[in-house]
DNA sequence: AAAAGTGTTCATTTCAATTTGAACAATATA
DNA sequence: TATATTGTTCAAATTGAAATGAACACTTTT
């Protein structure tokens, strides 16, 4: 990997954005590329997660520049994973939103709706090789499959001690 | 998730791949969109993981369906990642690949590689947040970036586990 | 009711990653 | 030396995911 290269959030065309906003938002976004999310949900997690106040939805795709339709979105996954909260604000009609920051409830939320979802499925998988490999039943395949449980097995067993430490 | 579905590597066309080398490969195919990793990798990988001798690059490339730019470009990766080996084939004179099961050695091959990085930089880029903060002072981002710091910490305590326990 | 504000949806566009295929070594065989 | 085999590289095509922006629906204010 190149080294931790300058932020590309256009620093320059800004909307405002501080440099300590800019920075956060750009740790986030990175990560997002670790766990396969898109860019525009990062940046809008980072944003709120850097933000003393609730911000809405028009504040938040004013500041980050990008359009409503993806704004829209963006928020929509971030609440369905549990990432993001609607808040409540006095005497204003729109939604506002905070960055859930719990370690404990982001997980439980998208990270296991990611791995957990292909772990429960493994099972089928394998009864289904299984099944393939019955028509031709050599040592060989005996042990691959043997190794393919394993893999499962150990999975199985890490999934919830991550939980236990994150959480 | 939708439920597990049927593979979907045109077994019609097939150049002769048995339903347990499809299942097989369909399963990392699947197992890699998890990893972010192209579904050629997965299926070369794939096919290696249940051929019980060593393949050619002609042979994963034929068998496979894929141009002999992808595969090269494949092989390359597996290899530098560690989750395949070149084997010596007497009276060959081409290289012939198979795959590493061994989950010790994938676990510090790739998965190191993908996650250890972005945690390496982490100083670095917490570093950096702070100075952008010192401008700008507040009792908020103090906390916020605690907050950083200690999930920072979470993942460098889960990750030798998780080497452990796979390994 | 009109106008302004708020938010969603979806067809289209944009963009980046992957794949292809052809050109190019490099090496072995005849 | 010519020819076949093996493998790499890279520009161009393909693909699929993400972003855009316009149309729409709903609410609130005037």
């Amino acid at each position: 990997m190149q080294p931790v290269s300058e932020p590309q959030i256009s620093p320059a065309s800004s909307s405002g954005l501080s440099s300590v906003e800019i920075e956060v938002i750009d740790l986030f976004v990175n990560a997002a590329k670790l766990l396969a999310l898109p860019k525009s949900v990062a940046e809008i997690y980072g944003l709120l997660f850097i933000s003393p106040e609730p911000r809405s939805l028009d504040d938040l795709v004013t500041k980050l520049q990008m359009s409503k339709g993806s704004g829209s979105q963006g928020v929509r996954l971030l609440r369905a994973m549990g990432a993001i909260q609607s808040v409540y604000v006095p005497g204003s009609r729109c939604d506002h939103f905070t960055a859930v920051t719990e370690l404990r409830k982001l997980v439980s939320g998208d990270f296991r709706g990611q791995v957990q979802e292909h772990l429960d499925n493994g099972d089928v998988r394998l009864q289904r090789i299984c099944e393939a490999a019955s028509e031709d039943t050599s040592e060989f395949y005996e042990q691959r499959i043997e190794k393919l449980e394993q893999w499962y097995g150990r999975a199985q067993t890490l999934l919830p001690m991550a939980q236990k430490i994150l959480g």
